[in-house]
RNA sequence: GGGCUCUUAGCUCAGUUGGUUAGAGCGCAGCGUUGACAUCGCUGAGGUCACUGGUUCGAACCCAGUAGAGCCCA
């Protein structure tokens, strides 16, 4: 840490009227960065570490991003550094093969230039080209929003080290058998050429026609066979068809199980086959088997041994086994054998039918099932490990909901095919032996073989296909700290503390994590995954094929990064979906304005009382010569500081940013500073109390908010701290301590409870008698509930611009106060509150009337709930004795309403 | 087809161990600007917590079912 960077001019001059965001981010940031703030501390004691879930390196930050990096990941690493953990937010990028490799071929094109022109290294040179400009972008925007990260840690998962953990990985999982290559059938992309994974498939609905097809008996049948009609979507596939299936145990069928029918148009001999992934209900319960363009087909074939015919090819063309219709692209390809089961009267008929048909999540092109030798990752072994891990508690999910989602994926969970047939990503260190076709995968610390094993063959060539990117990003918590490398950092910070990421990507990555994570180092890679929900625009995610993505950088611009992580999160829940509304991120921009004023409220009243401060340190609590309104806010904030506390350990994030809200401007700003104004009034020890207040209080304020709102936050502390010393003197509020919470008095909060009804009825009372805003009134507060307010007479006077008397019991109260002035009168708790202004009869009584219609409806339900059986022998005592305090509150508020309406009857 | 979730004020949503007269922001109505703040203050109106039944002394919360909405996986 660089202690001798001094705090920015910008942050420690801003005093403008209002919170200027954009006059002290940039150089705050700057300063944090520089100060060596966000690189964790080495003293010994417990640590926090998370990575961030790695942008994909060829796109701009969206709102996703904002929310999880700005809104809850930079507030967990902000509140664990304050409290002292050696805390490291490790910064990274995706190089997200496919998607990076589509928009810099796009780039590319802008320059006239093809990737079918360039050689592999040509290419890849490009890539990189346009890598060294995408990542600043993107660290860029992580400092716009604030992000707290260990930029000196920055990971890459195209490094040289990650490409080295990758490798590894990669033969440590071929050694241990849980790799393997075969002829399998995959979800094939024409436009990416390239395959994917059942993940990166999704189904959208769609219109399409659905064929029946008489397929002939290919033997004489008996009279009164029926024909059977194939139903399908594919009528191009026929060609591949190498069976019919039928469910065993339909009855219409059974008989002809065995028995052959003629492919249409192929003119190929089919057997029926028996078997139960048939729908019995879907079209006439027979279904044509190809195994060479269907995934459900493909696992038929391999229960009946059944051959794989392949018809159409890698770019969507015919191939020459399709026979007449070779050569055709798929589309006219279906279009042309429709026509010939037409002219030969095999089609019986076709239908419109609307279907879930699958597409590649990164383009949106239709997927072609292929069947081709690829590598596979066998998952069951793994995923049952990683299962374990959850169920036993070593990994907690935040929200706990979502561990029934990771629970039925990982029971379900299918091989993983994990090459990609791209140039940009990872290496698969494997070879083949041209002359005894052998595969060649080399040891871990050893070299790219040059001669095969087997036959001594020095003729291998290497795999050319690339790995899945998640491939690489599942080892993220790990290979991010170095390994396979035994390094300092993963020896301190492995496993990780919390991932947080959103609930999207729990398959792609996190079961991912944590079955790489358990496998690579036999420990789980984090203890707790919190997953927040997505950002929609309406009911809709966003997504830039949508065109309803709102770009965060533009938001910062207009509200501030702290209005904007502070709107993100407020009153959110986790896991749940949020439409981000303008009304909060305004609602927030207002808060930290209100926050603003508060800070130079403070200010003002600690440069008018400069001896209030001159012996006193800032973070330290008042006590001695202080008010009860001192003590009050005081009491307060150290609830505030507990509950903030609370509140975040319990991942309760949404709930600490609202508490916080409401404590501030409810509280702190509409509460005490208006009370501090009457203390500073009275001068003297009074106001020296109520300055060391406002100092206190603003300082555990600005540390509970600024995991939240880390700009306006250190501008304040900054100015606060200014020419004061403090107890735990710190440069900066990232590394200030986190406030630990002191002891409350609770009476002495009820009675300000109190106090304020108090004061809000009487501002109520004096707004229905119309009576001017500057215009004291007096006030009397009677009965016996009143001796409890005494010596807070003052108090409510002044915050109710009122003259306060408190009166003897049950006397008349306005008696004796002059001919023609009656007062206008409501009851608090139980203590009359009358109020001498020109009254409204008639309306007086009609307000009377209805508050104790209340009442009475209030004090009933008390009795029903005390006389209700077994409610004081079952209900704890704690409760029971609350119930009957309010009981007699209730009665005594019924009573006094009484006698008053009774009063104005006469 | 399988699984998960949601339904609370006009709108957007909180409400973790079942215990007040169910809360917030925005919106709405009325009043109010020379001293922290109009990016504001004060006051107020507004909800049979989707429906039905059950468990319980007590249910927005737990259980079952019904209706509607959504998400994920196939």
């Amino acid at each position: 840490m660089n202690e001798t960077l001094a705090p920015p001019a910008a942050a420690l001059a801003h005093a403008e009227k209002n919170f200027r965001p954009s006059a002290v981010e940039a150089a705050l940031y700057e300063w944090w960065e520089h100060s060596g703030f966000f690189k964790p501390r080495d003293t010994p004691g417990p640590s926090f570490m998370m990575v961030l879930p790695p942008p994909n390196v060829s796109g701009d930050l969206h709102l996703g991003h904002a929310l999880s990096f700005g809104g809850y990941e930079d507030l967990m690493a902000r509140w664990h550094r304050m409290r002292g953990d050696a805390t490291l937010w490790l910064p990274g990028s995706d190089h997200a093969g496919i998607i990076s490799q589509i928009v810099v071929e796009r780039e590319l094109a802008k320059e006239s230039k093809d990737r079918s022109g360039l050689t592999r290294d040509e290419f890849l040179a490009e890539m990189w080209r346009w890598m060294d400009h995408y990542q600043p972008r993107i660290y860029g925007q992580l400092r716009v929003l604030g992000c707290s990260l260990d930029w000196s840690r920055t990971a890459f998962t195209m490094d040289p080290d990650k490409q080295l953990a990758v490798r590894t990985h990669f033969i440590r999982l071929h050694r241990n058998g849980h790799l393997y290559r075969a002829d399998r059938i995959v979800h094939w992309c024409l436009t990416c050429q390239t395959t994917y994974s059942d993940l990166e498939a999704q189904h959208v609905e769609r219109t399409d026609t659905l064929w029946f097809v008489r397929y002939p008996w290919a033997d004489p049948m008996p009279p009164g066979t029926p024909d059977v009609v194939v139903a399908t979507t594919r009528p191009e596939t026929i060609l591949a068809d190498v069976a019919v299936a039928v469910h065993p145990e339909d009855e219409r069928w059974k008989p002809y199980i065995g028995r052959e029918l003629l492919v249409p148009v192929a003119e190929r001999r089919v057997r029926i086959v028996a078997d139960a992934a048939v729908d019995p209900a879907f079209g006439t319960g027979a279904l044509k088997v190809t195994p060479g363009h269907d995934q459900t087909d493909f696992d038929i074939g391999r229960r009946h041994g059944l051959p794989v015919l392949t018809v159409i090819d890698t770019r969507g063309r015919m191939t020459a086994a399709a026979g007449p219709l070779a050569g055709l692209d798929r589309d006219a390809g279906r279009r042309d054998i429709v026509e010939r089961l037409r002219a030969s009267k095999l089609l019986v008929k076709e239908e419109p039918i609307v279907h879930a048909v699958g597409v590649h999540d990164r383009c949106e092109t239709v997927d072609e099932p292929l069947v081709m030798k690829q590598w596979w990752m066998k998952m069951d072994r793994l995923a049952a490990r990683a299962v374990a891990a959850v169920r036993d508690g070593r990994i907690t999910i935040v929200p706990q909901k979502f561990e029934k989602t990771y629970f039925h994926w990982m029971d379900n969970i299918r091989d993983w095919p994990i090459a990609r047939q791209i140039w940009w990503g990872h290496a698969i260190p494997a070879w083949y032996c041209r002359d005894c076709d052998g595969t060649v995968v080399p040891g871990e610390d050893e070299p790219d073989p040059t001669i095969c094993p087997r036959c001594k063959s020095t003729d291998l060539r290497h795999e050319p296909d690339v790995l899945d990117t998640w491939f690489s990003s599942a080892l993220w918590p790990h290979s991010t700290l170095g390994w396979p490398a035994k390094t300092a950092d993963l020896a301190r910070f492995y496993p990780n503390t919390v991932l947080e990421t959103g609930y999207d990507i729990v398959f792609f990555w996190v079961a991912r994590m944590i079955m790489m994570g358990l496998e690579n180092t036999g420990e789980v890679p984090f203890s707790t995954v919190y997953m927040h929900g997505m950002v929609r625009s309406g009911t809709e995610k966003m997504s830039k094929s949508k065109g309803n993505v709102i770009d965060p950088l533009v938001l910062v611009a207009e509200y501030g990064a702290d209005a904007l992580r502070f709107a993100l999160v407020n009153g959110v829940s986790a896991g749940a979906d949020q439409q981000l509304s303008e009304g909060k991120l305004t609602n927030a921009r207002n808060f930290a304005n209100k926050l603003w004023h508060v800070g130079r409220f403070v200010l003002r009243a600690i440069e008018a009382h400069p001896a209030a401060l001159a012996t006193w340190r800032i973070d330290r609590r008042p006590d001695l010569g202080i008010g009860d309104s001192e003590r009050w806010i005081l009491s307060r904030t150290e609830a505030a500081v507990a509950e903030a506390s609370r509140l975040l350990e319990g991942y309760l994030f949404g709930e600490y940013v609202a508490m916080l809200q409401q404590f501030v401007w409810g509280e702190l700003a509409d509460g005490y500073v208006e009370l501090a104004k009457v203390s500073l009034r009275e001068g003297g020890e009074r106001a020296t109390g109520a300055v060391r207040t406002l100092a206190y209080s603003l300082d555990r304020v600005l540390r509970l908010l600024h995991p939240s709102m880390p700009f306006l936050t250190e501008t304040l502390a900054l100015q606060l701290w200014r020419d004061h010393e403090l107890e735990q003197p710190t440069p900066s509020l990232v590394v200030a301590p986190w406030p630990v919470a002191g002891p409350r008095d609770l009476v002495l909060e009820d009675r300000f409870a109190h106090v304020l009804e108090v004061v809000r009825a009487v501002r109520n009372l004096r707004q229905e008698a119309g009576a001017p805003p500057s215009a004291r009134v007096r006030v009397l507060l009677g009965s016996d509930g009143a001796t409890g307010l005494r010596g807070s007479e003052s108090l409510i006077g002044a915050l109710a611009q009122a003259e306060v008397t408190i009166g003897e019991a049950d006397a008349p109260p306005v008696a004796g106060s002059g001919a023609g002035l009656t007062g206008t009168a409501t009851v608090v708790r139980s203590v009359e509150v009358r109020i001498e202004v020109p009254r409204d009869e008639a309306a007086d009584r009609e307000r009377l009337v209805r508050e104790l219609g209340e009442a009475r409806e209030a004090l009933a339900h008390s009795r029903e709930l005390l006389g209700r059986a077994g409610f004081a022998d079952k209900a704890p005592p704690a409760v029971v004795a609350k119930e009957t305090a309010r009981l007699r509150e209730r009665e005594e508020r019924v009573r006094l309403l009484e006698a008053e309406t009774e009063r104005r009857r006469a």
